[in-house]
DNA sequence: TTTACTGCAAAGGGTTTGCATGAGG
DNA sequence: CCTCATGCAAACCCTTTGCAGTAAA
């Protein structure tokens, strides 16, 4: 997603464009392992070293009520995720990373089919994590950062 | 669950078991409404009235750790799951409820055996909800609690 | 010009920790 | 008896809030 199709899309959702916004915006959108608020703070304090976490929270914030970004609750802190899509979350406990699965997208499409149509539940968005340890950790021993 | 079977439980667990102990097991493995701490405080205070958090916050990590609940996350406190069992959780933003769907499960299972038999991650658990308005709330327009 | 975002600092609040006392096995 | 759980208080740390200055539209 280019700065430019990030900046039509805050626009259209009523959303102040400010560079800050954008470099933020930039960093949750166009990623896919799901960064905390300090990874996002790394990602864009070289552009603008006089950012604070408040902006950070405060934007990532404006992004969720906009329908931009999910936040994803972990027991530490907070991840982010921007693929609304439903889709798996694989969460290694091990070296606590947060990847979108390759497959059962569908699936996920069914359950959720399944409970749009079977219950009076309205359903708004879905959140489908599976814990448990990634392919490089399956096989070692040490654990590197417990997120789960 | 009876307060024997419970502990039982704990003692094949190997956790040594106190009244407290007990107290909060009941009032969490005996819940399907993912009390979080404060809830799971009201209901045992009655009768231990010089219980703290601190022992809640300890007993439930006991009890995580050995496989007997799970820790659910949500934005501004974590909730206590105890059905482990594959299943969906319907989260509503409004009253802040989360109740286990009564259909899905099949579904969930299917997903966990794609993941298991088409990728190389090993799973330990999941945790499946789905954000929305419940029956109650979809007709009413006050917030009671927002959760997610 | 008007609105509201940024940066800074302080406060908030759920959770964790350290330690003396007390209870389980 | 030895180990470890409880209760109390303080500390922790992620997140939120208030405000003055400043930038977007």
């Amino acid at each position: 997603m280019t700065r430019q199709e990030i900046a039509l899309l805050l626009r259209q959702g009523g959303i102040r464009v400010t560079p800050q916004r954008l470099a933020i915006s930039e960093a949750v959108l166009n990623s896919s392992d799901h960064p905390s608020v300090q990874q996002i703070y790394e990602r864009v304090k070289d552009h603008f070293p006089s950012m604070t976490l408040a902006t950070i929270y405060s934007t990532l914030d404006v992004l969720e009520n906009s329908g931009l970004i999910q936040e994803l609750p972990f027991p530490q802190f907070s991840r982010y995720e921007s693929n609304l899509e439903p889709h798996v979350n694989l969460v290694c406990v091990k070296c606590g990373t947060v990847t979108d699965a390759y497959i059962g997208h569908d699936s996920v499409v069914t359950l959720k089919n399944q409970i749009v149509g079977e219950t009076r539940f309205k359903v708004g968005w879905q959140r489908v994590d599976f814990h448990g340890w990634c392919s490089l950790c399956a096989n070692k021993g040490t654990d590197v950062a417990r997120v789960s």
